[in-house]
This record gives structure tokens, sequence and C-alpha cells, in this order.
DNA sequence: ACACTATTTAGGATTTTATACTATTTAGTA
DNA sequence: TACTAAATAGTATAAAATCCTAAATAGTGT
């Protein structure tokens, strides 16, 4: 449950490559927001985050939390749960479908995948709870931001 | 990419009877909130499915577009892509693990599963675009939910 | 160790998204 | 056709996220 010590000195670690690949400084700030976001399982939303790292830095702004966290997703150091920086989308599709999400636009689009429709629920998890859908996420870049991205792919340039 | 009309006919249907099962009434907002969410497969927002429906009922207010959204998803007639009426979320854990969101509460819990870990992402879905991540995102009832909701349980107890 | 400068932050203003409230209207039923 | 619980419109309010600018700071070179 606890991260241990040598877990905490990787993740500094890890954070402060990735800054320096993209020639980013390493702030207090950006240190206690990844600590706080990878040393809970608990999925905390940006709120959660911001009151964890208030009693680190009790003047940190909340500005400050989005921006770092966002910066984290994109360096691939977190996740986010859910569309990008998007609110909740509706899809009324009944068929079986999948879906792949854009890190880039936060663009949805479904797909089919006869493969993936075979996924079928071990009984293990239904410790968890009552299972009613499996589907598969998938995240990356979409073909269009691809094409039309050229200052993220600058920024990776520099490192190599 | 049109919705056929039978197959329109077949989702009047399904709305009535779904709405029917649980002692709720059919309104002419419903359907038209309904329809627009499932003739197209943008994945609307709510603002998107406001600007539809006002197109048909010019006076129709943002609450019940809300309202009637979030009862659809209720009834199993839509999903949402992300989490449940929440914010987004954050997550750190850099080893490969899958989420249960829980369809009442909105929480989620990671899971691990080798048999999922070993989804591989075929050649045709590169088209779509540059993928980064696969995971596995099963939706339902947890545990602690389950225990605890003697409403929902009577609401659907009517129907048999 | 010190100074320089582009980057980053704090704090508050603003915008965006979602929900709450109540008088009026309506669907379903007898 | 009338009745009643349920649903809606319209507005107020709350909640979440982003924008803006002066002040502070990390990283660099000296």
């Amino acid at each position: 449950m606890d991260t241990g010590y040598r877990e905490q000195i990787n993740q500094l670690d890890r954070l402060r490559k990735a800054l320096k690949s993209v020639g980013m400084k390493l702030t207090y700030q950006r240190m206690v927001v990844f600590e706080e976001v990878a040393k809970t399982n608990q999925h905390p939303d940006a709120e959660a985050v911001y009151e964890a790292v208030r009693r680190h830095i009790p003047s940190v702004s909340l500005d400050t939390v989005y921006r770092t966290l966002w910066l984290l997703r994109d360096l691939g150091l977190i996740r986010t749960l859910g569309p990008q920086r998007e609110k909740a989308r509706f899809d009324a599709n009944p068929h079986r479908h999948h879906h792949f999400v854009c890190n880039a636009c936060g663009t949805a689009f479904d797909f089919d995948s006869p493969q993936f429709d075979e996924l079928t629920v071990s009984y293990k998890l239904e410790l968890v709870g009552q299972v009613q859908t499996a589907h598969v996420e998938l995240r990356g870049i979409c073909r269009h931001c691809l094409e039309s991205m050229p200052l993220r792919q600058e920024k990776e340039a520099k490192e190599a």
C-alpha cells in the first residue's frame, strides 16, 4: 500500500529525466504534485491533489496543480481515466465496440474488434463487483493530430 | 453512417419499454434527446446534445438535457465515456493494470489481469492513429454499492 | 558564489460546465 | 374529460477549469 523509499527515488528520477528531455525546469511544486499522485492508488481528482499538495506548500495555486497534472500526463508520467481535458461524452451505439481516444485532441473514435469482443471476465473479478460491460480503451495520437502537430514533434526531437 | 428508419423505430421502442419498466413517462423531450444521441457516432457532449435538441424544441432547458442524459444512462440506453458524473481523475501507477468503474458511485478501482495484459493491437488499428496504451475498462456496480442500494433494486424489482 | 533570463508560479478574475429550485405544464390513467 | 403525479422551462446557483499578470525562481554561464 505504502510507496517504498526506493520507488520514491525512482519516481523523482523519472520526473527529472522527463523534464530535462523537454527542456523544462524541475520545480518543488512539480515534485510534490507528482509525488502526491504517485503515492496513492485512489485516482484522485484535481481538487484532491490540490488539497494534498497544499499540506506541503500552503501557498500553491490551483492553476499550478492543473498545469502540472496535464504536463505530467503529456510527459507520460501519469495517465487520466476518462476523456482528455473533456467533459462527459455520450454514446448510444448499442453494438459492441471499443474506443480509441486521442491524447492530443481528446476526440474518441469507435472501432470494431472481434478479437477484443471476446474478452471474458474471470470469476475472480466478481469480487470487485458485478460486471456489466467490458471494453478496451486505446490511447494514443490520432492520424489527424499526427499530421498537424509540429510543436510536439520539435520538443521530442530536441532530446534525440 | 445514417441511421436507418427501421433502426429508429427500434430505438424509440427500446426507450418506451425502458421507461415503462421503471414507471416513468415518455415525453417528447426524452424522445428527441435519445434520438439525437443515437443518430450520431461523434460522442457528443451535453452541450452538443443541447444544441441539437434545441433545433427541434427551441425552448428546451439545459437542465432537462442533463437530467435526460443521465436517465438514459441509468436505463442502459446510452453509455458515457470516462468516469461517471465525475471530473478527471489521475493515475500514476506505472505498472500495467486495468480499471473497474462503478456505474453507481463513480469510483474507479485498479485490478491486475495477466489475461488482459496480453492484449495486442492489430495492425489495422494503426490506421486510426498511433496507439500508446491499451487497457480494459469494466463497468458495473461495485461490491459496496451492491450492498447498500435498496432504491435501485426496488425499481428493478417492479418490472419483474 | 553571483548575476542573468526565460520559465514558472501565486493569486485573483473569468469562463465553462453542471446542478438546484419552483411555478407551470404535461403524460398517463380512470 | 378531468385528475394527479411526474416532468419541464427558466433562472439562480454551485462547481470545475482556465486565463492573466506581476513577482519569484531554476538553470545556465561567468
